[in-house]
DNA sequence: TATTGTTATACTCTATAACTATA
DNA sequence: TATAGTTATAGAGTATAACAATA
C-alpha cells in the first residue's frame, strides 16, 4: 500500500490521503501493540481484557461484537487468557447454551493496573492537539469511515 | 478497542477520535481486503504484487522496506507468490548475497489486470470527498501519525 | 429449526534467533 | 565483521464448516 509506481497511480489525487491514513493508522497500530506486548498481551488480548474491565461479563456473543473477533478465534485467545488465569468462563443461567465471560481476580488486578495507564499513555499524545484539531480530525474520519462502510 | 466501560474512559476527551480513527480504518481495511481475497490475494500478498508492478524487479530487503513486511516473513510471503507462479527469484549480479523479486509473465498479467481496476474501485470511494475535505483529511491524518510516530 | 459456543482444518502472518553465503 | 536472505521455532490470527447442547 506504501509506494506504489504506476502511470494509473501518479494521476491518482486521492493516493496522498490513502497513504497518510495508512502511515498515520500503522503508526498508531504500533504504538499501541507494543504497549501490550510489553505487559505480555496480544492486542487480541488487551481488547478482550479492556472489553471486560468495569463489567458483570459477557456472553461470547457480546464480546465478539464488541472486539469484532469472530467465534471461531474468540475461542482460542479465551483458552489462552484462561491458562493465563484472567479470564473464567461460566455458564449463563438465563440461557444454558452461552458462556459468560468474566474476568477473574487476577485479571481485575491486571486491569485495574494497565487500563488508567495505557489510557493515560494515549492521552499524552492526542492532548497534543487543540480541540479544533481534534474535532476536525474526527470529523473527517467519520467522513472516511461513511464512505468505506457501505459494501 | 471498541467499547471500554470506565470512569476512566468516559472522562477522556480523546476517545470520540480514537474510536472513529480504529472504526474507519477497519471499514477501509475490510473494503480493500475484501477485494483482494476475491482475486485469491492475501493482504500481503496483493501489497507486494503492486509493489513489483511498473519495477524492474526489487531486491527483498527493498521490498520489505516498502511494504514493511518483515525479512523472515517476507521469504514465507514470496515462497507462496513463487509457488503460485506469480513472481521468480534471480541472484542479483552486482551482489551476489542479494535477490532480485520480480513478476513472471503471469504476475505481470495479474498486475495489469487488476490493479487498474483496484486504484478504480478506491477511486470512487474516494473521490465522493471535495477536494477541500481531501486537503482537510489529508492533513489531519499528518498531524495524527506525527503525534504517534516518535516512540 | 435456530442459536451459542467448541472443535477441526488449513493457511497466513508475526517475532526472534540461528544459519549460509557473500561482501 | 557486517549484510542479504533463508530456515527454524513458537505463537497467534483468519475463514469456514461441522458439531453438541440448548432454546
Amino acid at each position: 500500500m506504501a509506494r506504489w509506481t504506476s502511470k494509473e497511480a501518479r494521476k491518482s489525487r486521492f493516493l496522498p490521503l490513502m497513504r497518510e491514513w495508512v502511515r498515520s493508522y500503522q503508526a498508531f497500530e504500533r504504538f499501541d501493540t507494543r504497549l501490550h506486548l510489553a505487559r505480555g498481551l496480544t492486542a487480541a488480548q488487551a481488547d478482550v481484557l479492556f472489553s471486560l474491565g468495569n463489567t458483570e461479563g459477557l456472553t461470547c456473543k457480546e464480546l465478539g461484537e464488541r472486539t469484532l473477533i469472530t467465534k471461531g478465534t474468540l475461542t482460542g485467545v479465551l483458552d489462552r487468557m484462561q491458562s493465563k488465569k484472567l479470564i473464567a468462563r461460566r455458564t449463563s443461567a438465563q440461557d444454558r447454551r452461552s458462556k459468560v465471560i468474566h474476568l477473574s481476580a487476577r485479571g481485575e488486578q491486571l486491569f485495574e493496573q494497565i487500563f488508567p495507564q495505557h489510557l493515560s499513555l494515549l492521552k499524552e499524545r492526542f492532548d497534543q492537539l487543540t480541540r479544533t484539531e481534534m474535532r476536525q480530525a474526527t470529523q473527517s474520519l467519520r467522513q472516511l469511515r461513511q464512505l468505506f462502510e457501505k459494501p
